[in-house]
DNA sequence: CTGAAAGCGCTTACAG
DNA sequence: CTGAAAGCGCTTACAG
């Protein structure tokens, strides 16, 4: 074999005897090709080992095949399912994902950025948490096309989850199981997602009378953060400690159930609902209810707006928008004996 | 602004008003470019918003600055960890990383590896968890240098954990406080990193003359199969319940707890080590001891190796091998009152 | 159905 | 210190 990458398409056409440009038809226009001509061209693949060269290839045709996918937060284990899924997706269009995150650096930022651009990527996917006004700037200044998740500036095309609804599925399920002192856990500092998930709740409560909202404001959305609000609500004074818990997702939730499991008993003295139904809510201590947003969907749809986005036809104009609904899953932490 | 991308090294050099060598050397020889001029072309890289076009860059230079990193299993926090320890230390090397991953999936691994191949990626990184021996055989007949982790095959240069010295510390943790029921819980089916880990433990127990070890066999690692552990273990006869359990790793450890910490005491009753000490281990229902592998050091050394292999200077030829040590963290799952 | 030629956007010796 | 020219490995009209 030898350093077969030295081959190019000029030794396949060499070999089977035939123009650089026929090989190159055998490829992108095989009905162009006679039969007798394409036996020929693929022996000559075979023998001499040829994979073609893409940035020759992306040079030529000026599209890459290469979509990237900034995330601002992949600690989360829901990204990680997220970006799996993506890839699936993308890899079926035959798209390569380029995937990274920024954790929050602003500079880094600027440069992956940078790098999606010099290597012309086709399309750019951005899941933030925060705003994206200037990184939206920035590619389209570079005609990049992008697509936001999650983000309903309307600063481009995105697909998100109907954020209101998940926080009312939540306490709904509280609430119709009896439960009146509610909490809600999170982070709402500039997280326009949470405060409608806040909404949500909110939207419920206004409905029951003798109901109470207690808002627990968290730096991050990680377990270790679920942990220090469990220890601030097991501190309250007794008419303020909830009956009911909604956690902003589902790393918060483990959080919560890992230091309250502990003290009180779950469900019965207080129920938890978690969101995003992560793989590791079911596994939980108890395991957690959560409201499940459809990850595979969510994939898929963002990459069909990618892809039209990048192919022109966007249908519905500039501002297309895709809502995708959230569902209940029940599971002991709200329901005890709950079928696993 | 416009579709900046359009504009080309040409565009910058007309606009200066210098050849397109000289702007190529401004990036590439900046001390063979007069300071005069220099001024000029980063005027005119400014008006323009010139970003420079990597694919063709690499298509003249023959090499993309793409590393190619595959893993074998990304549902584990550890990889997610690691996989942005390593893309951090490329970047500060200027490389971008396509990070993927074959699940377990064998056609699809082919497919990766030739996207690789297309892609003309500069190296790979391969993070198996069987065998690898084909992968790195195709990567080598193009030509593509190739660093594994946790493989000792010698089928190239690798870096490792020190797997029999991790067994090792977590089994004298167990029999230091006095355990010597000890069980193991992991699989062992073709993963020789495990049986690594499992002999470590052995290691220990042959010098403790009244201890006993239980093997628990696991289809994979994760907290669910923790979980199913955690029954077949309770459901022993009293003698054999373990007072010592070591999980293959943190997941499994978090699992075995979830449902043990209901039943007994953890960790008087039974005390629980893992491995990895991911971030969840700190945070979980009885914070759990574990045995930390130093993952920055482990992607430096890694990166360091591919970027030898890249340049030729591999230092001590094809064979090099990299093995770092381990070192256990103490939390309540084996020792109460430890502080968090 | 097939080939010759130009060109994608850059870099690299080589002259000067 | 700067420029002209060739070439990286492909694809794409255009002839034939």
């Amino acid at each position: 074999m030898g350093r077969v990458s030295f081959v190019r398409l000029t030794d396949v056409a060499a070999r089977a005897g035939v123009s650089p440009g026929t090989v190159s038809n055998f490829f992108h226009n095989p009905s162009r090709v006679a039969e007798l001509t394409a036996e020929r061209i693929r022996a000559a693949i075979d023998d001499l080992g040829y994979v073609p060269n893409d940035a020759a290839r992306a040079l030529r045709r000026r599209e890459t095949k290469l979509i990237g996918h900034l995330a601002f937060e992949v600690a989360n284990p829901y990204s990680a399912e997220f970006v799996r899924a993506f890839d699936r997706e993308a890899r079926a269009l035959g798209y390569t994902v380029l995937n990274v995150s920024s954790e929050g650096d602003h500079e880094l930022q600027r440069t992956l950025i940078e790098t999606f651009v010099r290597q012309r990527v086709d399309g750019v996917l951005l899941t933030p948490t925060g705003g994206v006004g200037e990184t939206v700037d920035v590619l389209k200044g570079h005609g990049v096309p992008v697509v936001l998740t999650d983000n309903l500036d309307g600063a481009a095309p995105a697909v998100a989850y109907d954020d209101r609804l998940t926080g009312r599925l939540a306490a709904e399920h509280l609430v119709n199981l009896g439960r009146r002192k509610i909490a809600f856990v999170g982070n709402r500092d500039g997280v326009e997602i949470i405060a409608r998930r806040l909404q949500g709740v909110r939207d419920v409560l206004a409905g029951v009378p003798d109901s109470s909202l207690e808002v627990v404001d968290l730096e991050t959305r990680s377990v270790a953060s679920g942990r220090v609000a469990a220890q601030r609500l097991a501190a309250l004074t007794p008419d303020r400690i909830p009956d009911g818990i909604v956690a902003v997702n589902d790393p918060v939730g483990i959080g919560l159930l890992n230091v309250l499991s502990h003290r009180v008993r779950v469900p019965e003295d207080v129920a938890i609902v978690g969101i995003d139904d992560i793989e590791f809510a079911a596994e939980a201590v108890v395991p957690l209810t959560s409201v499940a947003r459809p990850i595979d969907d969510f994939a898929a749809q963002s990459l069909r707006l990618l892809h039209s986005q990048i192919h022109g036809d966007a249908t519905g104009g500039e501002r297309s928008l895709v809502v995708l609904e959230p569902r209940l899953i029940v599971r002991e932490s709200t329901v005890p004996g709950t079928a696993t």
